[in-house]
DNA sequence: TCTGGAATAGTCAGTCTTGACTATCCACGC
DNA sequence: GCGTGGATAGTCAAGACTGACTATTCCAGA
């Protein structure tokens, strides 16, 4: 279901991090991923330590700031396999975005619909062509399994998109 | 970038309504396409008033509760073609839900992960085999494209899906 | 005619999310 | 020996979202 709950208990499942470390390692790599801000990762780990599934203690490096480290609590790492389970089964209501705006196409004029989509096929183009560049990850295959998942949906949108706008571009209708 | 608004100011732009009738018509026929509830709903047509995009005038049919009835004024005609151009362009970050359970798979015992991807080939079949009854719609072609673009990623979807299972049933690794 | 359940029409408190902001530390050039 | 820009490590107020709840009306059946 909370995709940002699990993402968390995931990361924390390797090692205990700070907040700060968790947050940079979502935007250096995962930002294709999640789009998840600073603060809210902050609030779901305070959460996560309310709620029993993470311990907090205060470390302090030299003269820095002082760090809150988290590390999953056994009743964590349950919880990390239970959310995990059900994101096996349901990936949470995948309402494809996007698909609103299609709905009400009609209400725009023709060629502007089609210069729409030209720019959105572009997008898609880009992140294909950025995604092929992943290298294989090493460790399992869950993430490259993930990646691959990206890459087959993207290509059968891209697909779709080409279609539609050559349809579109012969007979107006 | 706001799904929700423009799907209100979409479902205005048709004819004026209240609340109630909104949300009753998404209940009906759009919970494949938003997941947004009647609370939300109820927000976000204040804030279309607030900010001028459309006007309200208090109805009282018979004697029930009065109603609040909602017009899309000018600006908010303006509004809408605002949005749904982005919302061609750019459908927002189509952050594919449940890559991140695919992300953490080697955390759970390989059998366990093939039944769960099982579990959601079926739901997959079934959302196909739903969707696959709709008939056309009738009234332009953008409600009608919509279907077909999710199914088109949904028919992706399941293919992939079943190729991991067997890749995953295959010696496991 | 009385009653219970569905339809009508919302509201509200609590939670979640985020843009903007704070504050310190260190390395490097000048 | 000093300023400043990037890295470090968060916090906070404001707005968005929703589950649970309220309250009235209508109507079908006993």
């Amino acid at each position: 279901m909370d995709e940002r709950e699990l993402l968390l208990l995931g990361l924390l499942s390797f090692q205990s991090q700070h907040g700060y470390q968790i947050n940079e390692f979502i935007e250096r790599n995962l930002a294709r991923v999640t789009s998840m801000k600073k603060a809210t990762a902050y609030a779901i780990l305070d959460r996560l330590a309310r709620d029993g599934y993470a311990s907090v203690h205060t470390e302090q490096a030299g003269n820095r700031p002082p760090r809150k480290v988290y590390a999953l609590t056994p009743r964590g790492e349950e919880r990390f396999r239970e959310l995990l389970r059900q994101s096996l089964v349901d990936p949470g209501e995948s309402a494809i975005p996007g698909d609103v705006g299609l709905m009400f196409l009609d209400q725009l004029p023709r060629d502007e619909v089609i210069e729409g989509l030209r720019m959105r096929l572009a997008r898609v183009d880009e992140q294909i062509a950025e995604l092929e560049q992943v290298p294989p990850h090493g460790h399992g295959i869950g993430v490259d399994l993930a990646v691959e998942h990206k890459l087959v949906l993207l290509r059968a949108d891209r697909d779709w998109l080409r279609g539609v706008i050559t349809r579109l571009d012969a007979g107006s209708d």
